[in-house]
DNA sequence: ATACATGCAAATAGTTTGCAAGAAG
DNA sequence: CTTCTTGCAAACTATTTGCATGTAT
């Protein structure tokens, strides 16, 4: 198994997503950590984010349009991706943390994971569409 | 505004993913029907299957690893796809239909749909592993 | 006739991988 | 010195698109 290995740009990656607030794809951690690596390539940029989902450190979420996009939070929520700015906003409803669990008990197989994605239109963008109507 | 017009290959494909328990992805489909049309073109099933989704016919199912699958169930229900074999089960679990209205309640924006996805291991991989263990 | 749909092939987007050279333990 | 990591480029997967031709209305 093999033993991981420090290196700068892992680190830097991680810093990336850890203070970014939001939830950057792979592409946009890449640009952000250009200027201190400026030979980085996008497939370590990959290879280390796939790597940190996989120790537990960052989460990745599917959005099912466009890229793949990155979460420094870990514990249990879900998020509302605007299917028009592509934005993604974290949403808290506590109520629903223990579905995993409510899940398994009448689930015959081993469940690791869930995720909840809402879509629709943030108060962004139902603003600045208001704005083009009345003008 | 595009007049829908009647096409075999269209009606063909609804068929195909209506009388589906396996949450088809668009290759299958393909595959599924090329028996009948053995010109089709995977463009051709492609571009169907997302206008029927855009009709409301269908859904599609975004798995965040591997091709998208597609649903003859447009009703709200979460799904399970096991990590390892990608089969994916539907789960119902009615306790969370509520979700959408719910989070819409304190979500300053439009909710237009939700996604819920189980990750995890099924049954049948479970076991097969157990037989792998004892060999 | 007109407009939508098809088949084909090429293009695109996102991500992964092989390999030689570089850095960490 | 051995193993992990990098940068680069090429490969790959899933999906979309342009265009000439075919089909429905």
């Amino acid at each position: 198994m093999a033993t991981l290995k420090y290196s700068r740009q892992r680190e830097s990656i991680r810093e990336f997503v850890m203070n970014s607030r939001e939830h950057p794809t792979a592409d946009t951690v890449y640009a952000g950590i250009k200027a201190e690596f400026p030979n980085i390539s996008l497939g370590t940029v990959y290879r280390n984010l796939s790597l940190l989902v996989d120790l537990g450190e960052i989460a990745k979420i599917t959005t099912g349009d466009g890229p793949d996009r990155f979460d420094c939070n870990t514990k249990p929520h879900s998020h509302f991706i605007c299917t028009q700015c592509h934005n993604i906003t974290d949403i808290e409803a506590s109520e629903f943390d223990c579905m995993k669990e409510k899940v398994a008990e009448s689930f015959d197989g081993k469940i690791t994971g869930h995720m909840t994605t809402f879509y629709g239109i943030c108060k962004e963008c139902l603003e600045a569409k208001k704005i083009k109507k009345t003008s």
